[in-house]
DNA sequence: ATATAATAAGCATATAAGCGCATATACGCA
DNA sequence: TGCGTATATGCGCTTATATGCTTATTATAT
């Protein structure tokens, strides 16, 4: 029971559900969640923080960057269910529509303004 | 966003799920609470209110008893999907079976020991 | 090695949450 | 009308959360 209060914990909060959200469209690292959510470093490192140990994200460490996406597999909850419950609580959510828009903003791919983009190389200028 | 918060915040308790999980074996009033999950009155009563405005819970007065229940009629969040969530998370919950077992016990209908019973007149002496 | 960039961690703080105690309210009954 | 019972509410206390600022950590490139 501990465990389902630590993943309702984890999704009670605007600033996890707009991550969330980004992470259901793509994997992010954190420099594009805080840039695309307009949010802080240090939130945006916390609040990924908390939904992974909740078991909610897969974490993985490439070079210099964090790199975050959805975790399906749940332990005692399902997860996919919880994300397909976010999903669809935030499917008609103008917020989490501007986040999305934000976020493919935040990297488009032939400009170099997000670590991301200096990451995949190429690209820039 | 805002209402999808509420509810996963009103989840995020351990008193709140183990009272879920009482609602979702059927609706009690808030004396069969407090007995089943040995909680104080005012806890029982308060974190009824606060699934109740999430909008987890139906509520009926009936005389001088509350009786609440599982709603599920979600507005922007599926409240069914909610409660199956809930259900499936406890479902091996040990602290779960025994509330369970314990508003079994709360109300076996032909002793008088709770409001409830009492509520229904006749039985025990 | 040194400088730089992405991320995490520590600290302080403001706000909110959960709870018990006492009290109020509401209802049924004598 | 006065009492007892079920439930709700106000208050104060303690603990937990969320966040910003600053500082550490770790990897990259020079």
């Amino acid at each position: 029971m501990e465990e389902t209060v630590k993943i309702f914990k984890a999704l009670s909060d605007k600033t996890r559900l707009r991550i969330l959200n980004l992470l259901i469209a793509r994997d992010c690292c954190v420099c594009e969640v805080m840039e695309a959510l307009d949010i802080s470093q240090t939130r945006a490192s916390r609040n990924l923080q908390i939904l992974h140990e909740a078991g909610l994200l897969r974490h993985r460490k490439e070079g210099l960057w964090s790199h975050y996406g959805i975790n399906q597999e749940g332990a005692d909850v399902d997860a996919g269910l919880v994300i397909d419950l976010v999903r669809s609580a935030l499917e008609h959510d103008p917020q989490a529509a501007e986040d999305i828009s934000k976020l493919a903003a935040v990297m488009p791919v032939e400009c170099g303004t997000s670590c991301a983009a200096k990451a995949s190389g190429s690209a820039g200028k």
